[in-house]
DNA sequence: CGTTCTGTTGACCACGTTCAATCAGTGTGG
DNA sequence: CCACACTGATTGAACGTGGTCAACAGAACG
């Protein structure tokens, strides 16, 4: 319940952004699906390129947002806070994650978006959004798939919060986010994952206290389900882990990719 | 934790389906802002027009679908189940509302859907989605629009559920159903809202039990802000009731309708 | 009327919180 | 190089919100 952000403006611009026809991220983006020839011409809908340090606002809860961006490389939060200091993790972001669209564009935001570690953005004017997604029904659709894809997160961990014990909910996030960070980079699953989150934010993710999520990742610890070193992640028995947390890769799965 | 629903066969095909040119659902529907010129040879897109009793099941957990619907009338409940016989509503569908889109339309269904009242349904083949989103990027437009709204409306309850004691998520349940109920319905506050959610419904809403939530009811209307009778909710004390739940309406609400 | 479903009330309990102290790791500056 | 500060993780004790179980009361419905 610390500050968890700092406004800094070590926002750095891109020189030389990458272009979307030799993006590697494309194939899991907005613009996976966009035929190569047009692919020159919907770039011209990104605004820029910037890469941001650790703890950088994106987005602030209750204000307009002027740019929508894709995740190119890093972490964020997509969170929402209550007047006591509480705040709720509704979803890690990662890359090729389409950050801030919501039902009314032009209306307040209704969460916030800050980035954990540095992170690689491309920047989408908010206010040709609808001509963007107009001038090409495949990005809408592909809108449409990855928002889907968002929600059923979201509904896995509404159930996860509203109706399972401590245990399975952390072994569900960590599945879960086990299970994107291998589509995304690939890898042997002895080398484990990346992992750069604090306990805190563990907690917020699966609405527990810091407190409590220390005590239960012991529990995983000693039944021998996971390992933690150096910021990674390992889990050690992938079947036991998705018979407790009760978790179907299918159901979170990016289409065509599992 | 009993049975929630019956499987019965009583679903009736409606012989003369309302029109889409002349629907007065469709303001708030899928086929929302496409031009009159092609409603016709949308509705082509529509299969079939049906009347079903309540607790009918339209989704079953973990099973494909055959046709996605758009709820005409009624209420409908979107569901997650746990082993031990735990339920988690994610949402409560209302007139208007699209029901069964997710990310992969061919794969096994992330959730439950069933009719809570006698509803009415438009249903369209899943196998047609693709081909309609793509004729009309209007549709696939509105379609991310509808989707992104049941987002915020996810992300709200996982935030009660999460970070918020009873009393305060009770009330944020309550004041968004009848936020919801009003722009469909219009009316006065004076005269309620229908209301046809048992206390176990709202538990499974809200991730409590529903001894829990007949306790926490008591306190709301103890304090004045709610009044329960025949199947209808009065909000008392809009003012107090939002300060309470930290309700901000234009979070959830439709855009264009606010 | 009986039957069934929904809501109410009470007693007890447990999971997870709160608060506080301590520890470990990591920079940072003298 | 070490002292110091700062952050994050760990541990313990006390507490409280909400769950569980069971009995009962009404309402709805045949």
């Amino acid at each position: 319940m610390a500050r968890h952000t700092e406004r800094n403006n070590i926002v750095h611009r891109c020189q030389q952004p990458t272009r979307c026809a030799e993006c590697e991220v494309r194939r899991r983006a907005l613009f996976r699906g966009v035929p190569e020839a047009q692919l020159n011409w919907m770039q011209e809908y990104r605004h820029a390129q910037f890469d941001t340090p650790a703890r950088h606002e994106l987005f602030r809860e209750g204000e307009t947002a002027e740019y929508l961006y894709t995740l190119h490389a890093g972490w964020a939060i997509i969170y929402k806070t209550v007047s006591n200091g509480k705040r709720q993790i509704m979803r890690f972001a990662l890359s090729g994650d389409f950050l801030g669209f919501q039902a009314d564009l032009a209306a307040r935001m209704g969460y916030g978006v800050t980035t954990l570690t540095p992170c690689r953005l491309c920047a989408f004017p908010r206010s040709r959004m609808s001509e963007m997604l107009e001038a090409n029904a495949r990005v809408a659709m592909r809108l449409a798939e990855m928002n889907a894809r968002y929600m059923a997160i979201c509904q896995t961990h509404l159930l996860c919060t509203g109706r399972k014990p401590a245990k399975e909910r952390l072994a569900f996030l960590f599945l879960e986010l086990h299970q994107r960070l291998r589509q995304l980079h690939g890898g042997d699953d002895s080398d484990g994952v990346e992992f750069p989150l604090a306990q805190e934010e563990i907690g917020d993710a699966i609405g527990l206290t810091n407190v409590h999520v220390s005590r239960t990742l012991q529990e995983l610890k000693q039944d021998g389900l996971v390992r933690m070193a150096g910021k990674r992640l390992y889990i050690l028995d992938q079947q036991r882990m998705r018979q407790l947390a009760e978790f179907d890769p299918s159901v979170i799965a990016e289409s065509g990719y599992i």
